[in-house]
DNA sequence: CTAACGTTTGTCCATTCGGTCAAATTTCAA
DNA sequence: TTGAAATTTGACCGAATGGACAAACGTTAG
């Protein structure tokens, strides 16, 4: 009678379920749920199939693990918008905290935008317990701001969409991003680029007018 | 000898032809290329499927006159931007188009970020001969209002991938943009709103500094 | 050493999926 | 009206896929 206590036991567990997670976020980022089979993610982790579904009840079951594990660390740059803080500086610091995400997780991000692509059949129950709160908290933050006059009025939920889009977007449209910019300007100093526009824009775009 | 004219002939093909397109870019969008089967699209599109394979010859060649069809009305807004016109109209103008396109076809949204998601596989060409050519085109414009000093100094091509994942963004993550808005702020005015944020954000953000 | 437990895999199964085919039905020009 | 061409469909096929299972193999505590 101990509950559901289905957390890894043994070291070989805990070391098979992380190996397993890693080659199931390389898997459906790049193919999307059902566009991933078990095979590929198996052969990924250099295991058999029956081997891995020993680890995890199923498809399902993994892609559910990497999910929750993903939004902790994807919401974090936004907990750390501190209230107290100087707006212009806490703004700017989120919006390069999630490029740089961008840069770093691309996986967990276009794992994400797979899920909300296809409607999030398997994590709206989070949007709307974790995402919402979080959100509307943060937005309140800003429209504090706002209205005391630190930064120019504006809509405080679309200004987090539009922080999430541009910032998001060097992960998920990657590949586009890269063929647009060319051999050239596409390399790695596309983040620093792009860091350097969207610090200008929002800097002035956000600066109360006189 | 006469080449490959597959082109409908009869009055039947050419209406049934629409028929499984619209029906396909309702699947496609919603459930991915791989996610998506060809039973879906028959019965979206009240058809057998040996019916609809009479009209394509496979799901490729859906997915194919899906992306080709898209493509040009899909870059309409950016071929529009005049560089005659006055730069900040013609750019407040570009961002207007853009997301009334993600408000009216959303579908045609998501199928694009989908295919590029997965890493373009069936449409990398299309990119490289089409969008980058359009894009380099474009920049140059901006490039030159900027340096005229008619507009802020800012990287042309990351301006435009902003307005992209800004706009776009209405479109292909509406889920998570519903449901962190909710019932009262996410109704049919979050169009508006987005488009009075936007406007704001990249007429000051662009706005020359003296 | 060895029994018990944890781990691994070959084999198999039911279902789904993209696609084929021949036969049946409908359309339409002469 | 009629017959040839266009259209539609039920039945079927091979491959891929998620998953089950029992047997085999490793590990380790006593």
């Amino acid at each position: 009678m101990e509950g559901s206590a289905k957390r890894p036991r043994t070291r070989i567990q805990s070391e098979k379920r992380d190996v397993i997670l890693d080659a199931a976020l390389d898997i459906f980022s790049a193919n999307g749920f059902r566009g991933s089979t078990v095979d590929q993610i198996a052969e990924a982790a250099g295991m058999s199939k029956p081997n891995l579904l020993y680890y995890f009840r199923g498809k399902e079951d993994i892609h559910e693990s990497l999910i929750k594990q993903l939004l902790d660390t994807w919401l974090a740059p936004l907990r750390e918008m501190d209230e107290q803080g100087d707006p212009m500086t806490e703004i700017r610091s989120y919006i390069r905290r999630k490029l740089e995400m961008a840069r770093d997780f691309p996986r967990e991000s276009r794992l994400f935008a797979n899920e909300i692509l296809q409607g999030a059949p398997r994590t709206m129950p989070i949007l709307e317990e974790e995402l919402k709160p979080l959100v509307d908290e943060k937005a309140a933050v800003i429209r504090d701001w706002s209205r005391a006059g630190r930064i120019a009025k504006v809509d405080p939920w679309h200004l987090i969409f539009s922080i999430w889009a541009t910032t998001q977007h060097y992960a998920d449209f990657d590949v586009q991003v890269r063929t647009v910019l060319g051999p050239d300007r596409g390399g790695d100093g596309r983040f620093e680029d792009a860091a350097r526009f969207l610090e200008q824009l929002y800097l002035d775009g956000l600066r109360v007018r006189n």
